[in-house]
DNA sequence: TTGTATGCAAAGCGTTTGCAGTGAT
DNA sequence: ATCACTGCAAACGCTTTGCATACAA
């Protein structure tokens, strides 16, 4: 990323202005809004660039396409709502974990998700489908 | 999975002789040594039959792809070793994890990875590669 | 004007599926 | 003799890459 286009700064603010981690789809449904006809390669690029840059970090939940947030510097873990799939940020940890490990193991870090219902989930929950 | 074969058995002994959860591909690679030339996608059709008889769980952890294990009945949780890529069950649990997530959320499950060494690659460290 | 970033389309990678043939019952 | 299971190859979904063009500098 050395100029600035219109896609790059659509892809940043994007990001940015989402409160949680977006997948590529979603960034590209989301910067689309604002430049029409861009196509998924360029946001998978500018993400590359992104992150090889320490702007963006990528969120590699379980089991899921992965996602992209703005680089926090802190330690924090994720909450995925089971009911509209979205992901937040979750920004207390359970703390030290080294003595779950198997004798002889050596922990370095630890990744944890939490599953469950979103407040907004909670509050309007999804209608009963036929 | 009504026929007994012996790609279905060697897929079987492959897994449950592991002790740890088995990629496709390593599944694939223990079992053709039993029965040489059998095709990956009997791998995944076998894999996906078990899943569904309960037989085996699915193990997904970030950025990965899914790994394959016997089906324990209770909770336990995965470690990963950095240096071999291997994956080790853990069966220890930090626990009650339900405060750490946002107010007006719910949490009602949780997936931890710890990451590190392993004690086979504390004790013998692979060589520094050139 | 220069050459980076883009859009399109093709390629990659892991997984799934269609199809004809093999082999367990 | 059936017909479920297999191997092969094509199809899929997501991500990456090649190439000619557009546009930021």
């Amino acid at each position: 990323m050395e100029r600035i286009t219109k896609q790059g700064t659509a892809i940043l603010n994007a990001i940015q202005t989402a409160q949680r981690p977006l997948l590529a789809q979603e960034i590209l449904e989301a910067a689309s809004v604002e430049v029409p006809g861009m196509g998924i390669a360029t946001v998978y690029r500018n993400i590359k660039s992104l992150v090889d840059n320490n702007m963006l970090t990528t969120v590699h939940l379980p089991g899921e396409n992965p996602r992209y947030e703005s680089a926090h510097h802190h330690h924090h873990h994720h909450f995925h709502c089971t009911r509209c799939q979205k992901v937040y940020d979750v920004h207390d940890c359970p703390g030290d974990l080294k003595q779950l490990a198997p004798k002889g193991f050596a922990v370095e870090s630890h990744e944890l998700t939490l599953y469950g219902a979103c407040d907004v989930c909670l509050i309007s929950p999804p209608p009963p489908s036929a």
